[in-house]
DNA sequence: GCTGTTTAATAACAAATGTTATTGTTACCG
DNA sequence: CGGTAACAATAACATTTGTTATTAAACAGC
């Protein structure tokens, strides 16, 4: 599972070991809770096989922010950084094979190497990268219609649109599952 | 100008004063475009009297993303770091008087500071605290009305409601000049 | 395989928001 | 100053999206 990710990071062999035995693995039914929203993130997550996802309760709806996928790792990173409470619940959707490391672990190493910079620079750049991610996903919401977004994620995510239930789909689209529907249909007709 | 940011820096005396010295100070009129969507950011800017909003073009309209006052720095982040086209324009609203360094000068000094992990943490934390703020704003997008998206502007930005024009408050709430109109003039009528 | 529960599609209607046009007001520039 | 352009308010109408209810299909647990 973490051969894989090995020639990603620039650590010598014995601080990669120590790492990797800091993982622990689980496997979950579908929809299980792994961070409720509210508490203070204490784990790191990587999904070996499965997926996740991550909602905010909105006046009691359900509204999807992210979805998770095999080898992605998983944290409620602002929650997680700053010990503060999370702002979304990450459940998973699928039964799910997922490894995860205590906090206190992640802190531990990542001191050790605090004077290592290829190592901070490439942690910035992962923090720089998810908060591209959340501006264009939030630009998109500003700039397109909910059959734009729909298609866009047709294209870029078509196996997300195959795993993943529809209404999460509809909420992490900004939108009700009958509207959803709607394009769906509307889509179908014109085709 | 300088002097009152000095305490937040652990930079030993020298290096700041290189670093402030890198700056240059210029007054530009109201609407003048300090970075235009589209090309890559070479200059980080500092507030001192006056403001910036950095907007986007969505189908031909002008959409406000953020605002910026004084003694804020201000940069198309994602441009500055990766060196990639800008997402948006940044540009006055009222005439400012803005300090502006270059890239190379900001790169050559964070470059000498590698193995400094007090600043690299104070960097990280800044980028964390952006893209904070980034998600509370994605966040209010969906869970809130335009009405309560006003309101909470009116709470807590409230000199921001006074100091910027009516249209561009408007594309910050994702909504049309009429929809804030209609909403204002409702706020009275209750009132 | 049966049965209850969850999910998706659809229709009818309601509410929110956008569009266009008009008007009065304000701000800027010669 | 005076004239023109930019801006904000408002109204009438159009469009998009949400809400509720109904039904059929898919799924989960026995």
């Amino acid at each position: 599972m973490f051969d894989q990710h090995r020639n990603k990071f620039p650590l010598d062999d014995d601080t990669w070991n120590d790492y990797i035995s800091c993982f622990h693995v689980m496997q979950v039914p579908a929809k299980t809770v792994l961070l409720k929203e509210g508490e203070v993130s204490k784990k790191m997550f990587l999904i070996e096989k499965g997926c996740l996802r991550a909602w905010f309760n909105s006046n009691g709806k359900d509204i999807t922010f992210q979805f998770f996928f095999e080898n992605e790792t998983v944290a409620s990173v602002e929650s997680f950084r700053k010990k503060i409470p999370s702002l979304v619940t990450i459940q998973s959707v699928e039964p799910s094979l997922v490894w995860w490391i205590h906090k206190r672990d992640v802190d531990r190493i990542i001191g050790s190497l605090k004077t290592f910079p290829a190592l901070q620079d490439l942690f910035i750049d992962a923090v720089f990268e998810r908060m591209f991610e959340y501006m264009k996903h939030f630009f998109s919401f500003i700039k397109d219609t909910p059959l734009q977004r729909y298609l866009n994620l047709l294209k870029e995510k078509p196996q997300l649109v195959q795993r993943i239930p529809q209404r999460y789909i509809a909420s992490y689209l900004g939108i009700t599952t009958v509207h959803l529907s709607r394009i769906k249909s509307k889509l179908a007709r014109n085709k």
